[in-house]
RNA sequence: AGCGGGGUGGGGGAGCCAGGUCUACCCCGCCGGGCUCAUAACCCGGAGAUCGGUGGUUCAAAUCCACCCCCCGCUACCA
């Protein structure tokens, strides 16, 4: 099972945000070339306060507003060539179902209990305030602009009752102070066994852990008292919703048997209850207590014995130069600005080539000049197009026999099939940022291959060794059309298509292209993309 | 403040966990040369780094330890 974080569609999704989709998506097909059965799911998380307020803002309700979103994100997905199983929605029925249901379970499961709290209500916009939609005056610094949550001036962590004259953020009207009762999910019952469940994560998640744990797992509210959201289930919760990230995060569940339900086919519990199933899921840091923790937790309350993530790719962040994404500030690059610069694929390379999988990694346009003109198109683009036209033009579009091999022509295969299984090696590590750049490097390669052979010089002085050469090369080419297949799909396919092959899946030996094989239409891979900074 | 991540030639990355093969690797850029099959692309060679700082361990440190400096994130009802 592939995963990707949901994408919250109070805005249009941004590199950081495509990044986990399109990781998702690379992961998927590359299981799927290697002969793996493969289910892949994400979708639209739409419900909540943010959207809510967005709504407000445009005059609309939130429902409209988040079908809009969603129709456009899956046509954002589509330039991408991310085509996941089931890209679904929040909204969906079978979702919706399945969290009132799974809460029920845990509350009859003795996970869930009640409890009263005190929270800021705006009276005008008539709704509780979450933390971080109020602000006021900063009590230790005086810094007017004071949210909730964090003083972004100096720094300091506040509770919204400690602002010095706070506001709605919404209308400004001075909230007040209002009792409330939510249901809880009770976090700290699981403690022992989250705990062992984290020791099975990957160093670099556990890090973020670490505090939790030490601290103590605390309670977690499932409900909240906002509109747009899924109705809770609780005998004496009318009117209130559950809270999104407590349901978002079913949708993995949830997504999948929507799937069966589409496709007709036992999924779910091939899938989600089979203990051999693998799973990984792609998120940023900033998700990891959720995936973690809360998930894991969820899914342990149920009892049903659903598959805990057993993988957790967790990424830092894509930053603008020395910036944060930030949509109020319009630092950063939205997915449709992207897509009006260049096709969706260039952009499949620029983001895996710049996956922050070790730390923060910063976008900028000389790194995405150089990553699209010179690797895709000069070396990539290139190195294809001089080899299918040399056959073209001087073997009669025939590909040619190996009439006369050499040790060169077998040193350059092995390399190539080297990279191969180094390629096929770090994906399964999950190295996936390296892996993405195998068929670049294959390329390189190839160029020099060819730059030492000659093959126009032999042509004319011996023509047997000029077949040889190409005929290797072509071979690469199939090589690198698996390689770089999960990066660009199609134009992988394209270049398959060109080579006469049907479908792309893992070589189990170098010839992969038939002598005699017919490569008439030929046509570049890439284009450059002309872009002033 | 605590915790986590990062600081490597002009730019971007790898190497660090399992010290020596690192007189530090790759890509871009720069300088010089070659080739002419190809999308003015490609190939070769060169210049350029005391690996954030200080001290320590060791025969040997980018790699281990201590302290310090800078950047970033998290600290749970923001999704």
């Amino acid at each position: 099972m592939v995963f990707s974080a949901w994408p919250y569609i109070n805005s249009e999704p941004h590199l950081g945000t495509l990044l986990h989709l399109i990781s998702a998506d690379y992961y998927a097909r590359f299981l799927r070339i290697m002969g793996e059965e493969v289910v892949s799911v994400s979708g639209s998380d739409e419900h909540g306060t943010p959207i809510e307020v967005e709504a407000i803002k445009q005059g609309k309700n939130p429902k409209d507003l988040t079908d809009e979103m969603h129709s456009r994100v899956l046509e954002i997905l589509r330039s991408f060539s991310v085509e996941l199983d089931n890209y679904t929605r929040t909204e969906n029925e079978v979702h919706k179902e399945f969290v009132r249901n799974f809460y029920l379970q845990l509350e009859k499961n003795g996970y869930v209990f009640k409890q009263t709290t005190v929270q800021l209500y705006c009276e005008k916009d008539r709704i509780f305030l979450p933390d971080r939609f109020v602000i006021g005056k900063c009590p230790y610094c005086g810094y007017e602009r004071a949210r909730g949550d964090q003083c972004e001036n100096c720094g300091r962590l506040l509770e919204p009752t400690l602002l010095v004259e706070p506001r709605c953020a919404i209308c400004g009207e001075r909230p007040v102070k209002k009792e409330t009762f939510h249901w809880f999910f009770d976090l700290p019952k699981l403690t022992d066994e989250i705990t062992r469940y984290v020791e099975t994560l990957d160093e670099n998640v556990k890090g973020y852990l670490r505090n939790m744990l030490e601290e103590g797992l605390r309670p977690r509210s499932i409900t909240r008292d906002n509109k747009w959201g899924i109705p809770a289930p609780f005998a004496g919760s009318e009117g209130k919703t559950i809270y999104v990230w407590m349901e978002a995060v079913l949708g993995y569940l949830s997504g999948v048997i929507e799937l069966e339900k589409k496709k007709g086919e036992k999924l779910f519990e091939k899938f989600w209850m089979d203990p051999d199933t693998k799973s990984i899921y792609f998120i940023g840091k900033d998700n990891i207590p959720f995936h973690a923790i809360i998930l894991p937790a969820l899914l342990i309350a149920s009892r049903r014995g659903y598959n805990l993530p057993k993988k957790i790719s967790s990424t830092e962040f894509i930053l603008f130069g020395q910036m944060k994404f930030s949509k109020s500030q319009h630092v950063g690059v939205w997915a449709s600005d992207a897509l009006g610069i260049a096709d969706g694929e260039y952009w499949r390379y620029v983001i895996l080539s710049l996956r922050p999988e070790r730390g923060d990694t910063s976008f900028s346009w000389q790194e995405f000049d150089k990553l699209v003109n010179s690797d895709l198109n000069d070396k990539v683009g290139n190195y294809a197009h001089r080899v299918l036209t040399f056959v073209k033009d001087r073997f009669n579009g025939s590909v040619p026999e190996n009439l006369k091999p050499s040790e060169e022509d077998r040193a350059f295969s092995e390399a190539i099939m080297k990279l191969e299984e180094e390629f096929i090696r770090l994906n399964y590590d999950l190295r996936i940022k390296d892996a993405a750049r195998k068929f670049v490097e294959a390329s390189e390669l190839g160029n020099h291959y060819l730059s030492s052979q000659q093959p126009w010089n032999l042509y004319k002085s011996d023509k047997e060794r000029a077949s040889s050469v190409l005929y290797t090369s072509v071979q690469s080419l199939a090589h690198i059309a698996f390689m770089m297949y999960p990066v660009a799909p199609r134009r992988s396919q394209k270049l398959a298509t060109m080579l006469g092959i049907a479908s792309i899946e893992k070589p189990n030996r170098w010839e992969i292209v038939r002598p005699g094989t017919k490569i008439e239409r030929v046509e570049p891979l890439f284009q450059k993309i002309n872009i002033k900074y």
